[in-house]
DNA sequence: GATACTTTGATAAATAAATAACAATATCAT
DNA sequence: ATGATATTGTTATTTATTTATCAAAGTATC
């Protein structure tokens, strides 16, 4: 069924796109689609979405195209939507907030469990459901309850050290807010650097250019 | 002096990356750096970064090296850090204000100049500097101060019909947080999708590709 | 200033990614 | 059932990106 030999990471950077169209055809109440179809609808080639989907195994039928519901599905399973990593999220300023908020870990297969910041005077603040812990008890709280993932939402100058040290704690996966390049030798360790100044700055070379350097007004 | 043809999007996404790296080592004192040196220091090729930089002209010296503190203007200037883009944010949720106050707009060439929502209850309140005005309100904003960006921090239904709304207002750029991919006809029009859900996916992905499926715990 | 190094910029080669092409196989209308 | 049509999965081709190579040109040392 999979032939998952080692998918490429441009593919797999595509396929939270794929689920997401593919849950709103859902709601629609779509319940067939092709390659090519659906190519219209994401704007990108019907050969691309063919490519893709194979890496995993061939979903669709022949003359039909694919089942939205199944194809919705397996995409999730290979994703891992239905497990329930334990997160935690480091730093409760306006972004660790934020983040813990606005986002739906949840249907992403992980299950928010702490949020911990080194300030003591926001300790035992509410975040949603969740209650500031202070770092001093990261430790003693990560042998209990042994989180996988951690959401790094702290200065850049700490973010090295506070993740070295949940490494040595058992966390495995991190995802990383803070404006730094983490990288850890470990090899089994999975990082999601997010960057958002980088892609802003993007954001601003593209509308120089497009502007022109001279409209500054 | 620059070279720019059409430049790939692969190397405008390492160009900030460039910057913030360059920007480090001039705190650091370091005052000229080698393709070797900052391929080390970045982990990727020497041969790439000399080809990235080269896409913009020979900012280097032979058997010298690249000088740090200009290299870092160069490449300041070239992204258009040093202009002042008017820009607005959209939604003044948990996200829209952990973004007005968490990121350094200014040193990427953007100002901040107004946040929105349309929620009346919450008009007048103050983010950071600046205070939420209603949704209402826009237009005539738009036609006075004349934003050229707008940050999109609402939710997905409504992204569309907003950025469409900015277009006709003279907006040109789209720093888009919304769960949904944004794309307008207009082709000088720039939108970044920043896709949140889509980068915690990923994470999930790659967590359970490594961890493998039966650890479920 | 001659010699041994170093390092760039440019070109060539290798690798990766996206697109096109098409046989095989299904669907659909009659 | 039959023939016309549709659509996949796979392989081939094209395009894009990354890496390697190397002459040319600078630096550093004596």
């Amino acid at each position: 069924m999979a032939k998952q030999g080692q998918i490429s990471s441009s593919v797999i950077k595509r396929l939270p796109r794929y689920y997401r169209f593919l849950g709103e055809l859902i709601k629609r109440g779509t319940e067939r689609i092709s390659s090519r179809e659906l190519s219209e609808l994401m704007k990108l080639t019907a050969s691309q979405i063919r490519q893709d989907l194979n890496c995993f195994g061939g979903f669709g039928q022949q003359g039909f195209g694919y089942h939205v519901r199944e194809l919705h599905s397996e995409i999730g399973r290979i994703l891992g939507v239905d497990r329930h990593f334990k997160t935690i999220v480091i730093g409760a300023g306006n972004l660790g907030r934020a983040i813990t908020m606005h986002i739906n870990f949840e249907t992403r297969g992980c299950r928010l469990i702490g949020i911990f910041d080194r300030d003591p005077s926001i300790t035992g603040d509410k975040v949603g459901e969740l209650e500031v812990r202070h770092t001093d008890e990261l430790e003693r709280f990560c042998r209990e309850q042994k989180p996988v993932i951690a959401v790094l939402c702290i200065p850049k100058a700490e973010t090295q050290e506070i993740a070295d040290r949940l490494v040595s704690y058992g966390l495995r996966s991190f995802w990383n807010f803070s404006h730094y390049d983490l990288s850890i030798d470990h090899d089994d360790i999975i990082v999601e650097n997010v960057h958002l100044g980088d892609s802003l700055l993007t954001l601003t070379y593209g509308t120089n250019a497009c502007l022109g350097e001279n409209s500054e007004k």
